[in-house]
DNA sequence: GTCTATAAGATGATAGAC
DNA sequence: GTCTATCATCTTATAGAC
């Protein structure tokens, strides 16, 4: 009976849940390891510093974010919907032990994060305002959705919208704060019949 | 000629300044004295623990928003108008040094801060929430503004919002954003002509 | 790949002199 | 009130054996 997943995947979605709960500097690698099962030193094989541990979190965050869009979509073509699935994303993380968007809680941490992680945290959100920005022109070309101004800018505020909302439900401890916001938000776009 | 603060403010308002900046574990006692001028065990005296820091932290920062607020209140009767100038006070902090909310920021912190720091935190979304809630109410009964559902929740995702807007802008380290997010955001509550 | 051992530095905190 | 001295502990990281 072999491991399923390799030592440097559980060590990535150690890292990965302990940022999102704690924050970049607040795990350690001794942290890390207790949960792999695996010694400190160990996982300087696999990512010899942190710097080069953060920067692969958020390369493969944003690899399977990347893959959960184009899920979305396959999923439906309308833009509410679309954007309703979006928002679920989050709330998934929310609901899986009180974890924030792993960029979301990286953009805390800017002041104090290695430059590629840094890097890679603002690509997240180009990214992801770019796929919204997209969703959101088709809606108003299609006259679902209506919003004033550029696609892009309410893309910003929708994002925005989202970590700021996770972050105040995960200081009260209430997904459903995030819920609330999120149908809200959303709601806002329908088009006034 | 005396110091015109005393130590005990000086400690508050370098510790303020780190976490804004850094988060409440991104800093440390050695931090704060070489910014007072003082010797790192002397904070101390003022401050038995970190968490005893902390809690007075936001313990100010809420009294100081409380005078803030009034100070809104006695200058503008407009609710659109006090949302303005509610919301730049936190476009203040991001240019002063590209800040964050001292409670959005520890709301990142929220798995590992201090239970009392914790506390002080939440009261200063409760607080702040019911301020805005009171100011949309007054809006739309004037007429003024408009927005579906209760005012709280109206509120909370303003407040989310505006904390969100502040964590990305931040990242970037481009206050326009916040700016624009705020502008669409309170655009958005404009009764439609 | 994982281990033990170890380094060099930072951390929050305390005791006691001045 | 502030200092020096000291503490135990934790941090990231490296060297070298297995």
């Amino acid at each position: 009976m072999e491991q399923v997943v390799d030592t440097t995947t559980r060590i990535l979605d150690a890292a990965m849940e302990l940022t999102q709960t704690r924050g970049f500097h607040g795990f350690s690698y001794a942290d890390v390891a207790a949960r792999v099962g695996i010694r400190n030193a160990s996982i300087h094989y696999h990512f010899p510093t942190k710097a080069d541990l953060g920067r692969e979190l958020v390369v493969r965050y944003r690899a399977a974010f990347r893959l959960r869009l184009a899920g979305i979509e396959r999923a439906s073509e309308e833009p509410r919907r679309r954007l309703d699935r979006y928002a679920r994303i989050y709330l998934e993380a929310l609901l899986d032990g009180g974890r924030m968007c792993l960029c979301g809680m990286l953009a805390a941490d800017a002041a104090t994060l290695p430059p590629a992680v840094r890097t890679e945290v603002r690509s997240f959100f180009d990214e992801n305002e770019a796929w919204l920005a997209e969703v959101l022109a088709a809606g108003r070309e299609r006259g679902c959705l209506g919003f004033a101004g550029e696609p892009g800018t309410e893309a910003r505020l929708l994002l925005a919208g989202l970590e700021g909302a996770m972050l105040v439900a995960r200081m009260f401890g209430e997904p459903d704060r995030f819920r609330v916001a999120t149908r809200q938000l959303l709601d806002g776009l329908e088009v006034a019949a």
